[in-house]
DNA sequence: TGAAAATCTATCCACTGTCAAGATGCTGCG
DNA sequence: CGCAGCATCTTGACAGTGGATAGATTTTCA
């Protein structure tokens, strides 16, 4: 594991050389990533990098990916850990908790011009994460559709009374997954690009989490559901 | 193009700068601006930008810049030219449509690696959109809180110090308004990476940000209040 | 032992930002 | 009217960087 000077080979190359990513993004920013800067890092000359990633890209999508498995995992850990909270909120907030947390992992996750989508690993890694979501959300809407009390009857059907308003219950399902994962990525994202006022973020990640969602939850229910205009 | 040929001075370059920006990021993205590649494109000598701009961080912040100065414009009318909706909805989905309508802009504007945070324009520009959103939040809580009968303090210029200490006043309406804010800009930057069901993307902006928010909302309350708010 | 993988050295080429010095057009002042 | 001064723009050159490639070298493994 450790890296031994003087070794030909150098061992775990592709782990060193994400190990080097996470650092100049750290020092430098995203932009100064290369894979000579990289391989700098690493200990190993210019051009051992490209038999293991091909191209930047290439480097950039393998530590997308790495960043992906790592985000699932904390995932995982929150939902499984949760107790008495809401596992919702529980999840939300751990996923602002990793962006902050990793904050170079996370700067590389989701961004379009920085990975390879149509690479299968990554695209897996992404998919991978994005289904705990999905599957929180929908114990949660499962959970309510069950009458709120007892939520022992988990497998019922899919297809609900309920979706009359939103289409199928798999649609609305995906509305709010991709809802809650929109909220909570635009946290992150505004948080990280230094966007959010400092009251805000003066705050933990949790509290501010917690926070936005509770109070954004009441407004949209009062701006959309409650019909305020009317009566 | 649209560059005449011959004379000497070019008459507005800098607008022209601006032009050749927003063209390579729709054309080869945000990492192909460089001073010599817009000053190509605007038809001038390739030392001409840095008299204007300086530096390739110049340009993209006159370029976001630009750009929040258009979304305040696009909120305004938005807000003023809504009927019966929500405010509140109609901002998000007028935020949202915008970041489709002008992906160039949207992308530069609110990253703090390509634009210099510092630039009193560009800050002020930055939060003059925002102030849009907040006292659009204001005007719905407003409205709330005065039980939806009586609009007796509409204007709400600036801010009113009635209740700030206690944290339920200027400091819930900042979390509203920041939580309305990431959740729009969640929608708008997941979309444009590519991030997104296409089952959620293949519908309009409007129906889209509509659906998430909405779905999101009731979710939300469902998960933290126990139970939503029924009467 | 021999083949394949991993890494290195060396080099080529394209590109960028920056600087210096000169050319051109505009503008205000005598 | 004429000219000086300034902003604007051009040309040319330089140093640094990055990606790509070819071939040599070392190590691993069957």
């Amino acid at each position: 594991m450790s890296v031994e000077q003087g070794r030909y080979h150098h061992g775990d190359l592709p782990a060193a050389m994400l190990s080097a990513v996470r650092e100049i993004v750290r020092e430098q920013g995203i932009n100064a990533v290369t894979l000579r800067a990289a391989a700098r890092r690493a200990g190993v000359s210019h051009a051992a990098p490209a038999h293991h990633f091909g191209d930047k890209v290439g480097l950039l999508t393998a530590f997308a990916t790495e960043g992906c498995e790592m985000l699932r995992a904390r995932l995982l850990a929150a939902r499984d850990g949760a107790g008495e909270e809401s596992a919702l909120l529980v999840i939300g907030t751990a996923y602002v908790r990793f962006a902050l947390d990793e904050p170079e992992h996370f700067a590389v996750m989701f961004r379009a011009d920085y990975t390879r989508r149509e690479d299968p690993t990554y695209r897996q890694a992404r998919e991978g994460a994005f289904a705990v979501l999905l599957d929180t959300v929908r114990e949660v809407r499962e959970g309510h559709q069950a009458g709120g009390a007892a939520g022992d009857d988990a497998d019922g059907d899919r297809e609900a009374e309920q979706d009359v308003e939103q289409g199928t219950g798999e649609d609305a399902l995906l509305c709010a997954a991709t809802g809650a994962w929109s909220l909570v990525h635009g946290i992150a994202t505004l948080w990280l690009d230094g966007n959010l006022d400092t009251r805000i973020t003066d705050r933990s990640a949790e509290d501010t989490a917690a926070a936005l969602m509770t109070t954004l939850a009441e407004t949209l229910l009062e701006a959309a559901g409650g019909a305020p205009t009317s009566q």
